[in-house]
DNA sequence: CGCAGAATTGATACATCTCAAGCTGGGTGG
DNA sequence: CCACCCAGCTTGAGATGTATCAATTCTGCG
């Protein structure tokens, strides 16, 4: 069922290099990480960890997406972290996960052995910086999301949401978002919705809304065609300039 | 209008000395900060900081209640976080603030010039660990806050914000949540609803709601009493344990 | 082919927002 | 000392956006 190739990559070749916690080592920093760590596969819709359980790892995302979610005790849930090619999964120094870990596409992770790990982080200055930018980055986007659940409306939700997943796709490709632009959602319905705080009936609703608007443009249930991103940008709501990193 | 003292306290017999982003310094490290601080005072009500203003300093709240929040074009409001005594203000490495910071409580904060304390990051481990730490908290704060968000009903958002409330009060008594609890909203109805995802009115409902129903008792506007903490956290809606740090 | 999971659509219920009118308490000036 | 004033708050009535419940309709796949 698991595909789990332990494939070992040699980090000097690595796709994320050069923005995952690893970013700022050295050539000497980076054999040491190479000795701990190890490469895990899931499948799409697998869960990579439990809230709760007891975690001997941390690692970084090479392929896929996966997201982080928590869960109210009557079942209502609440994604609070998308985590794509380059993030970091698990936090220094705690024992337990604290989120649902769960890969939405087909997920390979690099996962440094927890009790090594953290003792680089003592030692390698470069490690602990790198991960507090890309924390400060993660807290940046936190915020940005919880203004987009207080305050939007779904159709604004939704809006920014393809935003968001327009812009990362294009960032992959090295494209800026400029006239049409074309992607795959890597999300069901239903995770849409746990990402926005709606329900998935209503996610539905607002996409057919904005494919009759003729704001986006819909091949399959997956396939989007984007044929003016600052269209889709004004649906969104956002403070007036596209979105510049602040 | 703004008293600005500027007392110059020793770090030594600082409130905050062992919470703050200096709380792991040695005292030639703190020697170091000393030199590069000041404190500002601003009154309740006071901006600090405007989102976009450049920003030449970083700060550790001293004593009082900050909030961070984000507003959308036509005014919608939406706080993303809100700074107790120790909590961090700022970003090494950005120029610019991201938040409007406004001061709801009279408030103390003990600024850091910005370049010098961004070479103290780059030369002293310590305070890049201590700052690491504490960015990791207020990632798992905002992501807890994004379930409330996303997924409470308003009446769970209440009793969810006066169980913090009352929890971080007790815990500066350091009295543990048991029993009557008895505390000063530090917040108007309007702040609440910006913390909240909510409308003043429907913030003052559901109030009055949990006044009605015998949850907690007003006397005035703002002082509260929890005659049942546990009762409290029922009505929260949080993940069964009384919310015990995950 | 036909099934199962995913998505759409419809009808209705309900929570929260919106607009509007009073209330309350503490401060101020006559 | 009283009257009034004003910001902060409460309460009401109605509008509205989203959730809920319930059918269908797609779509990919064995």
């Amino acid at each position: 069922m698991q595909d789990m190739h332990l494939v070992h990559h040699e980090c000097g070749d690595c796709p994320i290099r050069h923005r995952a916690v690893c970013a700022r080592c050295e050539t000497d920093e980076l054999a040491r990480l190479e000795q701990i760590k190890y490469y895990r596969s899931y499948q799409a819709g697998q869960t990579v960890i439990w809230s709760g359980d007891r975690m001997d790892f941390v690692a970084s995302v090479v392929s896929g997406i996966a997201t982080l979610t928590q869960t109210l005790e009557d079942g209502r849930r609440q994604m609070v972290g998308m985590l794509l090619p380059s993030d970091f999964v698990g936090r220094p120094g705690r024992a337990t996960a604290a989120y649902d870990v769960t890969a939405t596409t087909d997920l390979v992770m690099c996962c440094f052995r927890k009790k090594p790990f953290e003792d680089m982080m003592v030692t390698t200055p470069r490690v602990a910086q790198r991960l507090l930018e890309m924390t400060l980055d993660e807290l940046d986007a936190a915020r940005e999301w919880m203004l987009l659940l207080g305050r939007k409306t779904a159709r604004e939700k939704i809006a920014s949401l393809l935003g968001i997943i327009a812009r990362r796709d294009a960032s992959l490709r090295l494209k800026t978002p400029k006239g049409a632009l074309i992607f795959d959602l890597p999300l069901t319905r239903e995770e849409m919705a746990d990402y926005l705080g709606l329900t998935l009936e209503t996610v539905s609703r607002q996409i057919s809304a904005l494919k009759r608007d003729g704001v986006i443009h819909l091949d399959g249930k997956r396939h989007v065609t984007i044929p003016d991103f600052d269209r889709l940008m004004d649906e969104a709501g956002d403070d007036s300039d596209g979105g510049v990193l602040g």
